[in-house]
DNA sequence: ATCAACCTACCTACTGATAGGTAAATTGTA
DNA sequence: TACAATTTACCTATCAGTAGGTAGGTTGAT
């Protein structure tokens, strides 16, 4: 009771019993973000859990499903992290930092592409469910770019979509140039700029 | 003789037969665009060509074959249109706005990504071969943006991938958006730049 | 006794790839 | 010019492997 309780809830500690959905979806997230919605199977994470492929569809019945779920608790965790950071700030543009840091931890703790930014990428052939569920990752973070960092400015939107997509972008570059070089070039840019 | 001339170079006109090649690579072009390199496959190609895709195995023995011909042809047609700029303008500065029209154009004409953010967002899983492909296109752009808009700046580099990364993450936001939107509050962005 | 959380044992559909064959075009040689 | 050798561009048939998904059985805790 207890014990469901927290796995409802998706709480882990350390010492803590990591309950098998989040388990997969864990292990689904860092696949997709390594290769995309078609690249990672019921099989490999169930391979890696130490259980069967059936009981995977036991938690998600559908493929569709599981995808939704890795994509809703990453938008959930990086929303913790945005409203962590109107938290320990005080200047709108002081948010800009530990913001770049949420895609700078992907790129170089990860070594990962951003999970939306992948489904974002591969969107055509989503499942619907799941092409909303990656939209919304965007809507999330404009609206929240547009109101944490330019509250006065009537720019306040172009801006937002302007530092998002750099960021992506350069997460892209990243990866794909095996080199933080061109992120650090990006983020370079990104703070000499004259916001207003 | 001709004939055989003309397959090998890929030279197509109105009323000129393409080559089986070159509708190979096409379409093949437009799933990796749509779904990413695992969501393109030969007999799905080999349907929408009318030919049986053992077929597809005497052109490309490999999918990794297949893949890296797509790259390879999308970034020679990308260099074609950078020489082509290069040709058509005066004053490095001019030359940022044909270039956002590379990309747009894939937006809003092909409704696709660009070809190689796809293969970079997914670049952890690719065959080596066209990972290194892939990052070729990134080099070409980078350098041709170095040298074309920004030849006496010290931050050239930098700037360069700071448009490159904003244009394919705008790409990027516009798909999964299904808006033009973001697309345009970015190239808004870049063309308010003072670029020094 | 119930029920969540697994399991075994399948299924169908599809993947890239290979073997072996063929008609037609091309090429080299006499 | 004639003809044999070779190459091109496909074909049919089949392979082993993997995909997502399902039906029904087992286990263990409450």
């Amino acid at each position: 009771m207890l014990y469901s309780l927290i796995k409802k809830q998706g709480i882990t500690r350390v010492g803590m019993t990591i309950s098998t959905v989040d388990k997969i979806i864990e292990i689904a997230e860092l696949q997709v973000r390594a290769g995309g919605y078609n690249s990672f199977s019921f099989r490999e994470i169930s391979k890696e859990i130490g259980i069967k492929s059936a009981s995977i569809h036991y938690h998600f019945p559908t493929k569709a499903d599981l995808g939704v779920a890795i994509a809703n608790r990453y938008t959930a965790r990086f929303e913790e992290h945005l409203a962590n950071i109107i938290a320990s700030t005080g200047e709108p543009l002081e948010r800009l930092e530990p913001y770049i840091a949420l895609f700078s931890h992907a790129l170089k703790v990860d070594k990962k592409m951003c999970l939306c930014g992948v489904l974002a990428s591969e969107s055509d052939v989503l499942p619907e469910a799941l092409q909303l569920e990656a939209k919304r990752f965007f809507d999330v973070n404009i609206a929240w770019l547009q109101s944490a960092l330019f509250p006065q400015s009537p720019q306040a939107k172009a801006q937002a979509c302007f530092i998002l997509a750099s960021l992506e972008g350069a997460l892209l570059m990243g990866k794909v140039m095996k080199s933080n070089t061109p992120f650090e070039h990006v983020i370079e840019q990104l703070r000499s700029q004259s916001w207003k």
